[in-house]
DNA sequence: GGGCCTGGTTACCTTCCGGGTACCAGCTAG
DNA sequence: CTAGCTGGTACCCGGAAGGTAACCAGGCCC
């Protein structure tokens, strides 16, 4: 699902470190586990994910819960702050979308 | 204007690189000098604004004009691009000021 | 000539970010 | 006993970002 060449690197905008865009993209439909993450985060390592995770919920954008049970369950999901800004992050993206063509001759045309 | 402990650092909505945001912001209202910007962005050295200008210039979201004439002059302004991603920087501004207080409680929390 | 304004450049240093590799405990299935 | 899954942690590394201090040319004023 993405990329760790993501597109959205030559956008300007950006929504917390690295990952952290695309985890509360991939948190958008519900919680998810730690592992259920690293697939549409393609090439991510545990410990990087781990990071962003952690980055995001201190900014309490989403939630880490350890569920019950005796075999390990971790959930992580977004909070009533993280799901508020899936929408400046609906404008970003669609801004990014409308330029792109813009971003990439800019690109092109410093380059030479 | 800008202060380098700005609390947009808080946020987790960036543009750009450090500066760019506030470089944006002060472009706003027409071209700018050099050194008419080093005013308003408070603390930030010439070398360190000279980079964010050229990254800025290269994602072709404002352009460098060198003024004819004896003394030198050089006049920064938004291109279209620069200009058209004011409205993405609103959205993004609101959410941080409407947010404000959860996003200090979330680090409070996350610090204690 | 000396000092100041213009818009920078250069060398150097420090911090942070992202990533690679290895390793871990707890539990389960064969 | 061994392998494999869960969700991580510890350690090291390289590159980029950000900042400091010094210096620069060109033109102005005195």
């Amino acid at each position: 699902m993405f990329d760790p060449v993501c597109p959205s690197d030559l956008s300007p905008i950006r929504f917390a470190d690295k990952w952290g865009g695309m985890v509360i993209r991939c948190l958008e439909g519900g919680p998810r586990r730690f592992s259920e993450l690293r697939v549409p985060l393609r090439g991510i390592t545990a410990k990087v994910l781990t990071q962003s995770l952690r980055t995001l919920e201190r900014d309490g954008l989403i939630s880490r819960t350890e569920m019950a049970g005796p075999i390990r369950h971790v959930e992580y999901e977004l909070t009533a702050l993280g799901r508020s800004m899936l929408a400046p992050m609906d404008v970003a993206c669609a801004w990014t979308a409308e330029h792109w063509d813009e971003l990439i001759d800019a690109r092109e045309a410093a380059a030479s």
